[in-house]
RNA sequence: GGCUGGAUGGCAGAGUGGUUAUGCAGCGGCCUGCAAAGCCGUGGACGCCGGUUCGACUCCGGCUCCAGCCUCCA
């Protein structure tokens, strides 16, 4: 089994081998710390959670490495509109970002650096791209020469005859050429700032994350991800940035962009009032539930969130949590990647294609819940490839009954239940419908089976 | 306007030059006091117009619509 991974420059899927098989070392593009996360921060996280699952399976180390956009106007915007410190605004939405990101089942990454806490390494960074020639100071700005790389343009496969047609902007004075972008920018004494060779600024957009990945990882990596929304400029910029530190060797060599989600087939917008919190999803459904229904469509391919979205991922989880209840799981202790079946690893393999294992897991439960017994190789099965999706971590009592959505208690429900059975023995069966209505009302679904009543929130 | 990507049945969504994707929803059946769950079966699709081909949803071209980006905005 070989992982391929789709790579834009080349239009085409390229097998993935690593720089170093004992090491892989893998970066994304994390958030910008100044609101609620909404579900298209959360899918490239869920995403490379789950990408990350697969590549430990094949290497012995793998580093991943999420950064928190710390530095930002619009950071600054907001903690000015609360008069409050930056760090506030920071803390408060990493915070949330962190509680809904674990809500979905993401693991923590290995380390997540903040871009304030990396201020020595970006300024020593730009002077060494000022002494090789690729940047320069201009009106207390410094600039990334663009005409100094050769290869801008590669990563996002635009040109330079395509991106000068679609300039649209006014050129600022500091700038040599109209595609050079700003790696350090001058701070008034309201905004907040760091002491630099270039006087009292903060750095631009692009350079914390080349900064942070060769501190933390080392250039060059193999994989660098993110929103397809940040392909360029940040991408290309840093690509071109980070090649050039490098004194023309490669930066990163494989990218990895997912798709944009869109709800009802508009783009999410604060203008359009569609933006969907992750935690007003998590009031609606389990945290697996949105991970399922992010990981139903490819990662490349735009999302289109609907309706119905929750719900259909809903039926798949309740069906696969039916399962885990007939399966005797006690004895399985050790599972692996060699335990998921072969079709699912394959689909996982091609490009992280999870629609396609997600059929195939379909089936497997399909063909499991058939039986009346298990085998061992069977359980494993099943409980490995939920790992690797992510899904079916949940204790299947609080899959079925969730404290925080019950409206009756667990005693008046019992009761209620006791005294439909009275009635059902009596044959009173306008009484016993006459309490499962009553209790559907409330959320309590009820199953008669093998002479037994289950009851489970909806 | 430019660049990039997308368009598949009621909905979501893989894949393929000729053979059932799959799930949700629907319909029929088994089971059930009735339901639910489970099982079995079933209808329904490849944006539009051309071209290549014995044959295209799949390859090529044009068009339409949608989305992202177009430099200090993540």
């Amino acid at each position: 089994m070989q992982i391929q991974i789709y790579q834009r420059a080349h239009k085409q899927k390229v097998p993935f081998t690593p720089l170093n098989k004992d090491h892989v070392r893998l970066y994304v593009c994390g958030p910008t710390v100044y609101s609620t996360p909404h579900i298209g921060n959360a899918r490239p996280a869920v995403v490379f959670d789950g990408f990350v699952r697969v590549l430990r399976a094949f290497y012995p180390k793998v580093t991943y490495v999420r950064n928190i956009t710390d530095v930002d106007d619009k950071i600054n915007t907001k903690a000015q509109q609360e008069g409050v410190d930056i760090d506030v605004i920071a803390e408060r939405y990493t915070k949330c970002y962190h509680e809904d990101l674990a809500a979905l089942g993401c693991l923590s990454p290995d380390v997540e650096p903040r871009a304030t806490e990396h201020m020595p390494e970006m300024i020593a960074m730009i002077s060494a791209l000022i002494e090789r020639g690729h940047a320069y100071e201009s009106e207390n700005h410094v600039c990334f020469s663009v005409p100094s790389f050769d290869d801008y343009g590669a990563v996002s496969g635009r040109d330079h005859n395509a991106r000068k047609a679609g300039a649209r902007v006014a050129v600022e004075t500091y700038k040599q050429h109209e595609e050079d972008f700003v790696l350090w920018k001058p701070s008034t004494e309201t905004e907040p700032g760091w002491d630099s060779p270039w006087g009292r600024g903060r750095p631009g957009w692009h350079i914390e994350c080349s900064a942070m990945i060769e501190k933390h990882l080392g250039l060059p990596i193999d994989i660098h991800g993110g929103g397809g929304d940040l392909l360029f400029p940040h991408h290309e910029n840093e690509n071109a940035q980070g090649c050039c530190f490098r004194e023309g060797k490669e930066y990163v060599k494989y990218w990895m962009h997912n798709g944009m989600v869109n709800v009802d087939d508009e783009k999410m917008s604060k203008s359009l009032g569609n933006i969907l919190l992750v935690r007003d999803l998590l009031q609606k459904a389990p945290g697996e539930v949105v991970r399922l229904a992010l990981l139903q469509t490819h990662y490349r391919q735009p999302l289109r969130w609907h309706e119905d979205t929750l719900h259909s991922a809903k039926q798949i989880l309740d069906r696969a949590y039916r399962l885990l209840e007939q399966v005797d799981t006690r004895d399985i202790k050790e599972w692996g990647w060699s335990d998921v079946p072969s079709e699912i690893q394959a689909a996982l393999c091609d490009d992280y294609n999870t629609p396609l294992a997600i059929t195939h897991w379909q089936a497997l439960c399909r063909a499991l819940q058939k039986k009346e017994t298990h085998t061992a190789e069977e359980v494993k099965a099943l409980l490995a490839t939920h790992h690797f999706l992510g899904v079916g971590q949940r204790p299947i009592r609080s899959w079925f009954r969730q404290a925080e959505q019950g409206k009756l208690d667990v005693e008046s429900i019992e009761k209620l239940l006791a005294e439909r059975d009275q009635a059902r023995q009596i044959r009173d069966f306008e009484a016993a419908d006459r309490i499962r209505d009553q209790l559907e009302s409330q959320g309590i679904l009820i199953e008669d089976s093998n002479g037994k009543t289950k009851w489970r929130h909806q």
